[in-house]
DNA sequence: TGTACCGTTACGCTGCGTGAAGGTTG
DNA sequence: CCAACCTTCACGCAGCGTAACGGTAC
C-alpha cells in the first residue's frame, strides 16, 4: 500500500474513531451490506474512501432515530425528498406509540402506588359497621357443579373480560359466598360468583358471557371486618365474630358476603400475611 | 393419570389457553426457572397445579409492565410491599426515559420534517441581495496543510462538537472558502473553514478544540445564490455570476464566501440534485 | 385411524458487545 | 521483540415465535 493511499483512505478503526463509534459496528454494517469499505487490501485490511464519510453520515443520523438497518439500507439506494418524509412519519408515529405504551404503564405503576402505599391502620377481625354508597360490580356466576379447575377458568376469564376497558386501574376481584353456609361456621366450600369491583367505574360494565351480571349493592348499612391470612383458614372465626357483632347490635344481615382482596399473592409469599376484607349488608331490627 | 388427577392440573396448552398467553411462553418461563410445572409425567406432559395460577397471575401482570423475567423471578421468591414498590419505582423512572427519549426523537423528526416539506421555490443561479440580521456561528479552520483525509476529520469532528447540546434541531454545517479565490474563477482547492449554524442558537457556542471561534456575520446586506449540484462542479459559474451582479449593481464584496448545503446527501444520491446556498456580505459603492 | 393434543431441539429476530485466536505493521 | 493495529469466527443478550420431528390421547 502506497503512502499516497495511505492518505486517501481510512481503515475501519480511523473510521469508528472519527464518527465516535465502535469498530465492530463498522464490521456489522458491512456483513449487513448496508456500509461495505471501497476496496479491501491483500491483508485483508478494510479501506474506505473519502467520500463514503456521507453515507456513514446518513447511515448514523438515521440510526439515531433508531431506523432499523433495513429501512436505511433501501433508503441509501434510493433517495428522495418523499421517502425520507415517509420515514421520518412512520418514525414520528412508531415513537407516538411507544411513548402512549409507557404512559399506560407509567398510570398503572402510579395506580399501584398508590393504593399500596396508603398503609391501611384498619385492626383486624373487628367488626365495623359502616355507611357506603351505592356501588356497581361485574358478578360471574359459578354453579356447584364447577369443580376447581373451572372455577380458576372462570376466574381468571372473569378477571381478564370484566371493564373490558385495560385503563381500569383500581379494579380488584373478589368472590360471593352464600351468607347462610358463611354464618353457620361450617366450611365454606363453593364460592357463588366472583365479582370485580372498580371505584372508577359505575356505569360501564362490559358484556360478559352468560353467568355474568351487573349488580347493584344499594346504598345502605355495611358490617365490614379486615383479617389476615386465606379466607377459607380464617372464614369460621370472621364468622363468629360477625354473628356476635349483629347480636349485640341488633342487625339482620340481607343478601350474600363479599370477600375482597386487599392484600394478596401478589405482595406476599407467605399466605397467612395476605390482607382481605369481608363485608355484608346490615340493616337494624326494628 | 386418573381422572382425578385431571381435574385438579392443567396441561401447558390448558393452562396458556386460559391466560390468553402462548404454550411457547409457559415453556421458556420453564427453561428460565421462572415457573416450572407442579409434577411432570412419565410421558413428559407437564401438569401445573391448581393453585400455580396464582404465581402466573403476578407473572403476567408484572410482565405487562414489560419487568424482565430476571427481577420478576428475584421477586416471586421473595415478595414484599417494600420490593414491590422498589420495582415500581424503577419501572417509573425507566418509563419516564424512555418517553423522553422517544420526544426527543419526535422533536427532531418534526424540525426535520418542518424544514423539508417547505418547497423552496427559490431560483437557481439567481444572485439576490438581501438584508440580514445580526448572525453567530462557530467556525473550525482548517490549513492548507491539512489533507484530504484529515479534512475529513476535521469536518466530521467540527459537525459532532458544535453545540455540544444536541438539541440543536436546525443546525447545518457549511464551509468557508475564500473570496479572492473564489471571485478568480480558478477551481477552488482549500475551504478555510467549516462552519455549522443555528438559527435557534445565538449566544451558545459550545467550546471547541483549538483552531475553532465563534464569528458574527453582521447585520448587513448579503448576495446570495441558490444552485443545483455539488459546489466544486458550479462555483465557477456561479462565481461569474456573483461578479457580474456586482459589478451591474456597484455593489462591494466584504470578508468571506459561505457555502452552506440546504439539500444534500441526506436527501440525495445523485449529487446534480443538491442544493446549497452560497453568500457573501456586500456593501454600495460610494 | 385420524386429529388434536403433547414433548424436545433448534434456529430466527435486532444491533451490536465481547472475547478468542491469529496475522500485520512499524 | 513488542505494542498496537488488523482480520475472521462465534457466542451472548431478551423474550419469545416458528418450524421440524415425533410421541400420545381419545
Amino acid at each position: 500500500m502506497t503512502n499516497e493511499e495511505k492518505q486517501s483512505y481510512f481503515t475501519a478503526g480511523e473510521l469508528a474513531n472519527i464518527f465516535g463509534i465502535s469498530k465492530q459496528t463498522l464490521l456489522y454494517y458491512d456483513r449487513m451490506g448496508l456500509f461495505s469499505p471501497a476496496f479491501i487490501s491483500d491483508n485483508g485490511y478494510r479501506h474506505y474512501s473519502m467520500h463514503q464519510y456521507m453515507d456513514l453520515e446518513v447511515i448514523l443520523r438515521l440510526r439515531a432515530l433508531n431506523i432499523s438497518i433495513a429501512l436505511i439500507k433501501q433508503y441509501l439506494g434510493n433517495r428522495s425528498k418523499e421517502d425520507f418524509v415517509t420515514i421520518l412519519e412512520s418514525k414520528r408515529k412508531e415513537s407516538e406509540e411507544i411513548i402512549r405504551e409507557n404512559q399506560e404503564i407509567l398510570k398503572i405503576v402510579n395506580s399501584f402506588s398508590g393504593n399500596i402505599s396508603v398503609e391501611k391502620q384498619t385492626p383486624f377481625n373487628q367488626p365495623l359497621l359502616t355507611w357506603r354508597e351505592e356501588r356497581k360490580l361485574c358478578a360471574t356466576f359459578t354453579t356447584d357443579a364447577f369443580n376447581a379447575k373451572d372455577r380458576v377458568m372462570l376466574f381468571t376469564r372473569h378477571s381478564e373480560q370484566t371493564f373490558r376497558d385495560n385503563n381500569v386501574l383500581d379494579k380488584t376481584v373478589g368472590w360471593i359466598i352464600d351468607r347462610e353456609a358463611f354464618l353457620s361456621h361450617k366450611p365454606v366450600r363453593n364460592t357463588i360468583a366472583f365479582f370485580s369491583y372498580a371505584p372508577s367505574k359505575y356505569e360501564e360494565c362490559c358484556e360478559i358471557e352468560e353467568g355474568s351480571e351487573i349488580r347493584t349493592l344499594p346504598m345502605s348499612l355495611y358490617v365490614e371486618v379486615y383479617f389476615k391470612g386465606t379466607f377459607y383458614e380464617n372464614a369460621a372465626i370472621v364468622s363468629k365474630n360477625i354473628e356476635e357483632f349483629l347480636k349485640i347490635n341488633s342487625l339482620l344481615p340481607v343478601g350474600e358476603v363479599y370477600v375482597l382482596p386487599i392484600e394478596n399473592h401478589l405482595l406476599h409469599n407467605d399466605p397467612t400475611r395476605y390482607i382481605n376484607k369481608i363485608f355484608l349488608q346490615v340493616r337494624k331490627q326494628q
